[in-house]
RNA sequence: GGCCGGUCCUCCCGCAACGAUACGCUGUGAACCCCGUCAGGCCCGGAAGGGAGCAGCGGCAGCAGCGGAUGCGUGUGCCGGGGUCGGGCGGGUUCG
């Protein structure tokens, strides 16, 4: 995500010369590109002239500490900026009140509005382990309520039905009170979308809100349309009191202007971030760590939280106890690694967050891409339990059945098998220094799995 | 010479024993050149849908162990019944 953006902003700023101490002469330049990448990004213009101002400002004068290139110095301060630009810290949902909380969805058709209600219910499900129910008030569009039901199965939450014909405020009513005769923490209503903003649907969600005064509104906004994001959300934030912002499709927002302008434009935070199809694809917003990210630092934070919630501890345990035990690393761990990987995200995801890997380049990206690794688990799992053990095993008319059934060339074979063993014999290295060491920090693995 | 009884040889029937088999159970089971179901991955399609199909799973063939009917077989049997040619032994009286 932002890819484009990261990718101006570090070349500007690695580019940064000069001795001592920032002056207005030497950061100028730099300044200027800046604030062209920021607009070529789509962050509102309003937003870029306040934010470059704010730079200018804390910049000069500022000594340059030793060992810290003047380059360095100022992404210091265009990160303080850029977090202070979106909100300083997380702001989490306020659900601290007699349940139920209420929780109002309100946004453009095709802004993700109820995938975003099924990923918020899964993650106040798993994460603050709420109860929840859902509603949908869509009454234009039977369909909408159709796949709310269907979501809401999958992720476990309850489904209140409700039916076309049926008045939204009445549905969300009994919605409401359903859920508090189930003792349910949480209810999210989700609304009709409409293709603009018009007075009709303003009214109606106007209604809503009045009648439900829910504890959070959330605005649910499709990050890719930039400044129109921008400008709807200021448009809803007039007519209702929003609570936050929901900015979806981030994945694939390469510029990130509205992730960077709603907050200083409507004054409201964004609370969440979408960033993918899957229901697990909901990221809590945190702006310093967006900041980093943005900045080609990585969000290591994110990462390691994310290893923490996703890796299986268990299983880590027991393989180094198996390679402790001289046994040696077969394409089973293999997979379950590949696997454990992919729950994270996959590579993409992972490799956003790392450190420096705006340096990488796209073809090597590529090469390692998920579409690759989801091969490389569909060739391990054509092979029969034996040949997974004894990977030597594996001959000509095996590898031709293997590639058969999964899909795939004898030549993909024969490169997973030579990824394999070099994987292999690096976790023998491994286990001879002190493996124990290394997996202390979960963290400490991930590299090893980059198969290049 | 004829008669009767055992016996030996031989034959038939039965019984038993053993064997092989049908079958049953349990285990194992062919990586793929076996079946079913086929996750994932793959293919065709704009899509809706189709299709091929590995692993797994469930089976089948195969293999091993256990049980084992009818029927079958047997250089089996201090077994029972019967037949017969002959050998030999014994009995005994009527007959020549």
């Amino acid at each position: 995500m932002f890819e484009s953006l990261t990718e101006r902003l570090s070349r500007t700023l690695k580019t940064l010369r000069g001795q001592g101490r920032l002056t207005e002469d030497n950061i100028k330049e730099a300044l200027r590109d800046v604030r062209m990448a920021l607009l070529e990004a789509d962050v509102a213009l309003p937003v870029v002239r306040d934010f470059i101002e704010h730079v200018r400002a804390r910049a000069v004068g500022k000594d340059v500490l030793e060992s810290l290139t003047p380059g360095q110095a100022l992404i210091g301060v265009v990160r303080d900026e850029l977090v202070a630009l979106m909100g300083q810290a997380n702001e989490d949902l306020q659900l601290n009140v007699t349940p139920p909380a209420v929780v109002l969805m309100a946004g453009l058709q095709g802004s993700g509005k109820t995938t975003t209600v099924a990923k918020l219910s899964r993650f106040l499900k798993e994460r603050r382990k709420k109860t929840v129910l859902v509603a949908s008030c869509d009454i234009y569009r039977p369909a909408a309520i159709d796949q709310l039901q269907t979501l809401a199965g999958e992720v476990g939450a309850v489904f209140f039905p409700s039916t076309p014909d049926q008045d939204p405020v009445a549905i969300a009513l009994a919605a409401v009170e359903s859920a508090r005769k189930q003792f349910i923490d949480v209810v999210i209503i989700d609304t009709a979308g409409r293709l603009h903003v018009d007075t009709e649907m303003m009214a109606e969600i106007k209604r809503l809100h009045a009648a439900l005064r829910p504890v959070e509104t959330l605005f649910v906004v499709d990050g890719m349309t930039g400044q129109d994001a921008v400008n709807t959300a200021k448009a809803f934030s007039e007519a209702l009191p929003l609570t936050g912002v929901v900015l979806t499709k981030a994945d694939g927002d390469a510029r990130g202007g509205a992730a960077l302008s709603v907050r200083h434009v409507t004054g409201k935070p964004i609370k969440f971030l979408g960033m993918g199809e899957k229901t697990g694809a909901l990221e809590p917003f945190h702006p310093d760590r967006l900041a980093s990210r943005i900045l080609g630092m990585g969000d290591v934070l994110s990462l390691v939280e994310e290893a923490e919630r996703n890796l299986d501890r268990g299983k880590a345990e027991q393989l180094a106890n198996k390679l402790k035990k001289g046994k040696s690393f077969d394409l089973q761990d293999f997979r379950e690694q590949m696997q454990q990987m992919r729950q994270m995200g996959g590579l993409g995801a992972l490799m956003d967050k790392l450190p420096g890997m705006s340096n990488v380049p796209d073809a090597v990206k590529q090469q390692v891409n998920d579409k690759e690794m989801l091969r490389m688990e569909a060739i391990i799992g054509s092979m029969t339990p034996l040949e997974r053990r004894t990977p030597d095993l594996i001959k000509g008319s095996r590898k031709r059945r293997i590639a058969a059934g999964s899909g795939t060339q004898v030549q993909d074979v024969n490169r997973l098998l030579k990824q394999f063993d070099q994987m292999q014999r690096m976790m023998k290295k491994m286990s001879k220094g002190g493996l124990s060491k290394m997996l202390r920090g979960l963290g400490g693995r991930l590299p090893g799995r980059l198969p290049f």
